[in-house]
RNA sequence: AGAGAGGUGGCCGAGUGGUCGAAGGCGCACGCUUGGAAAGCGUGUAUACCUCAAAAGGGUAUCGAGGGUUCGAAUCCCUUCCUCUCUGCCA
């Protein structure tokens, strides 16, 4: 959520951000916003006005009964009746403007950094690095994964759609410890570079989705459980930010860092096509995230480390890759900027989305009263990050088609010793 | 899931309708004291919002959360969340 008073002296480059992004009637917008927030002061005034004189009275009834004056207490008793119907309007008056106000903010977008490119759609994200010069020469027999998961029995969807439905698949044997390989040596990477692991919940409630900007923004694209009003998490962002939910933290106390594993929940409502087959989309999925909460001096520095560990990670597996800095129109709700990580799927011959790394600034930490105490005693929003590092399906699929050969798929070395072997063969 | 107890400031803990934003203690910060340290003494020590050019100052709200009763609520009532104990169930 926007800050206020960044709107208010940053008027003009809000405007522009937010008419970057593509974002229709975003100076009215504004405005409608500092209107709306004028009237909250004023009402807020006067209410507090009113609310001192009823406060002084009550006071002076106490001590008249205290007295033993009661004609002169009752006296006063009837003065108050006015101030308290004031003081009912006002206060109704108020919330309503507030809850406008909030409603507003919620539904603004973060203001894109200066350096994100213009841009509505994927077409225009900037592309700032390409290492491709490690794409196999995989002969005309290449198979894409899809079949290669059947070939090799290591991913079932059959079975999924029996027990669950489309896009749960259940992975098996050989596919089964790749996933829990992968999963290992991602944490372990995290943890060489300083990340504390947690192992969070996988629900979480709406107060965490509204913290970290999922809510209202993605409300159907959560599974939610009726019964107790939980959500199952899109991320592991959400549950890790949201510990540092109202939060003053000490200056010492940055940059924390946090990795954690877990299994990741989309509908993907709308957004299924016959273009997404086998691996590239599901509805659950595992994923190590990493998330880094840090001094506004110092985020973008630590934006760059986070996209240097991502890009040594899809090295070390050596896959093909590219590194994209989103253009506005596809950067994401709460982000001020976001480098995308695509690796290059051999036999799909298609580039597959396998990290997001952003810096979100103020945005979550303003929903989440995520603060920071300088030892000056000052107070300031913190700055959050995160990033994937990395999702799993769709590494695997580059994985297992990259590195195909006609009876068997060859597993990168640095997975060797996770994995207990060194090639996946028929069983 | 059932029965009971409880949720108060960074922590412990007092407080069952009237000057309580809240005693006392611990912790922490600063100062005095000391050769230095400890002890001792003194001062200070929540968050948000409004007001003020800023600081100071003033005001409002906050005793898990939300609502109600009342001139007045930490204290009474309702709803809800959470914690603990016992019983049940369960990986």
């Amino acid at each position: 959520m926007l800050q206020v008073i960044t709107i208010e002296n940053e008027f003009d480059r809000c405007v522009k951000g937010l008419e970057k992004r593509g974002l229709e009637g975003a100076e009215t917008l504004l405005k409608e916003v500092l209107m709306l927030d004028e009237q909250r002061k004023k009402l807020q005034g006067e209410l507090d006005e009113i609310l001192h004189e009823s406060n002084k009275l009550a006071k002076e009834i106490g001590q008249l009964f205290q007295q033993g004056k009661k004609d002169e207490a009752e006296v006063a008793k009837t003065k108050t009746t006015k101030l308290k119907q004031n003081s009912k309007t006002l206060s109704e008056e108020l919330s309503n403007v507030e809850v406008s106000l909030t409603k507003h903010l919620y539904n603004i977008p973060n203001i894109p950094h200066d350096t994100v490119p213009p841009g509505k759609t994927d077409a225009d994200n900037e592309v700032i690095k390409v290492i491709d010069d490690n794409i196999p020469d995989l002969g005309s027999n290449k198979k894409p994964h899809w079949d290669l998961i059947e070939e090799y029995d290591i991913v079932d969807f059959e079975i999924g759609n029996k027990v669950t439905g489309a896009g749960f698949p259940f992975y098996k044997k050989q596919g089964a410890r790749l996933v829990r390989g992968m999963v290992n040596y991602f944490l372990d990477k995290a943890a060489e570079a300083g990340y504390e692991e947690v192992q969070p919940p996988v629900l979480i409630n709406e107060a965490s989705g509204l913290g970290t900007g999922q809510l209202p923004d993605k409300e159907g694209q959560m599974y939610h459980t009726e019964a107790n009003d939980l959500y199952l998490i899109p991320t592991a962002e959400v549950p890790i930010t949201n510990m540092y939910r109202d939060v003053i933290l000490k200056e010492d106390q940055l940059p924390i860092k946090h990795a954690g594993h877990t299994p990741c929940f989309r509908r993907e409502a709308g957004s299924w096509g016959s273009h997404v087959r086998g691996l590239n989309r599901l509805h659950q999925f595992d994923k190590v995230e990493i998330v880094q909460i840090a001094d506004p001096s110092k985020s973008y520095e630590v934006l760059d480390q986070m996209v240097v560990h991502v890009e040594e990670l899809i090295k070390s597996l050596n896959l093909p890759y590219r590194i994209l800095k989103l253009c506005a129109g596809d950067l994401g709700f709460t982000s001020v900027i976001t480098y995308d990580f695509e690796v290059y799927s051999a036999a799909q011959e298609k580039w597959l989305e396998v990290s997001s790394v952003s810096n979100f600034e103020t945005f979550q930490a303003n929903r989440l009263k995520l603060r920071i105490k300088n030892n000056g005693g000052k107070k300031e929003l913190a700055h959050t990050l995160n990033g994937s590092a990395l999702a799993l399906p769709r590494i695997m699929a580059a994985v297992l088609e990259n590195n195909q050969a006609s009876d068997h798929i060859k597993m990168p070395e640095v997975l060797h010793s996770y994995l207990g072997f060194k090639e996946i063969r028929k069983s």
